[in-house]
DNA sequence: GTCTATAGAGTGATAGAC
DNA sequence: GTCTATCACTCTATAGAC
């Protein structure tokens, strides 16, 4: 594990150096410094910057798209809560691409049709998760047409940027998950039924207790 | 109106620059030339690329300070959806200041501190109202010490980051200030009485309506 | 695979004439 | 107030030795 192989440190050192600076600011010679390597060896594990970046965003979307393969044939509240729990140790670990996207988009546009697909498959299946507890009558009909939409597309900005940015306004002391996950549950709390409210009551709100500080 | 004197053109050519490319992304030439100046002409009015952002974040602050200064000794449910009205068109503005907001931060500090208190302001004049409708019946009890500051904090990051991200999707066309200010409700209705709830229903709803699409 | 040294392409800012 | 010309600097990418 001491010796990992230089590309794989060039790939750490660089999402180290992202996150706390921000994509553009981070110099190729500081990535090499990082690590104690020279410029024109860093050129040789990659053409340029730009593979850097492809090489961490192809990892990251891997991770993305395995929290996502989570979604079951039986996606009920605990499963839903399950992956909250997996999206916000993600977001955690990967801040900057959270708060770089445009950047990146205006510069990388090959990454740019790849994220776009993946917003569209998260928001659609947290979109399909309300299809499926209408089906179990847990949530209500949709009131008009296009405002599961709306939610889902609320709870995607939320899931995305409430991590990275209390991270910039340095709240991480008062970031928790039980915190995150209680505020996208709710997103759903006002369309759920009265059973609804009972599953959630019985099922989620325990889970979102708060651990004793005294840890 | 036709003939702003050449600092405020110059000003306006950057805001709508900045809106299109991100900040970092916009040359002092390309400002220049947009305007048909020259880029001395340019540093005659302001100094530096600092001094340009500065002029834009005094003008911005002022109209976000106006919109904060509309909260009233009675902040009653209406009072809060027309705030939510001016927020609306005050961040469609100027998306690329949110989009942005972490590159602002990291190479001109002297700004960090104002938007630091400017958010601070606003969520916490969020969360007084969570207070003043508590006194009024029509919110619950905070069920637990700290949960309504989480609410004021995702309702702040909702207002902020909904709109630009939209843009950045290229949703611009599907995008109203109906279905944002129903995204933003939605944070308060889990903790609406029924007396919140009716009240909510009777003078809210109805201003949610969705104009017919024929106009 | 790794190094040193530097070319090449901008970019912000300035000098000085008009 | 406005212009042209250019300096000083930064950063990426490459050349070529070991």
């Amino acid at each position: 594990m001491a010796d990992l192989n230089t590309k794989q440190k060039i790939l750490n050192a660089s999402v180290r150096l992202f996150n706390e600076n921000g994509m553009a600011n981070v110099r190729l010679q500081q990535i090499a410094k990082e690590i104690g390597i020279s410029p024109g060896n860093l050129a040789y594990h990659f053409r340029n910057k730009e593979a850097i970046i492809e090489a961490i965003n192809d990892d990251l979307y891997r991770e993305a798209a395995e929290i996502l393969s989570t979604y079951r044939i039986f996606p009920n509240l605990i499963d839903f809560d399950n992956q909250l729990t997996k999206y916000f140790s993600f977001i955690q670990k990967y801040p900057f691409y959270f708060l770089d996207l445009l950047e990146i988009e205006r510069h990388y546009p090959a990454i740019r049709s790849k994220r776009q697909l993946h917003i569209s498959k998260m928001i659609s299946q947290i979109r399909k998760r309300f299809d499926f507890n209408y089906n179990r009558g847990l949530v209500i009909e949709e009131p008009r047409k296009g405002v599961y939409n709306g939610v889902a597309n609320a709870i995607w900005v939320l899931i995305t940027f409430w991590v990275p940015q209390n991270l910039v306004r340095g709240l991480e002391k008062s970031m928790d998950v039980t915190q995150f996950k209680e505020m996208v549950w709710n997103q759903v709390y006002p369309y759920f039924t009265d059973r609804g409210i009972a599953e959630y009551e019985q099922l989620i709100r325990p889970l979102l207790k708060k651990p004793s500080s005294e840890n």
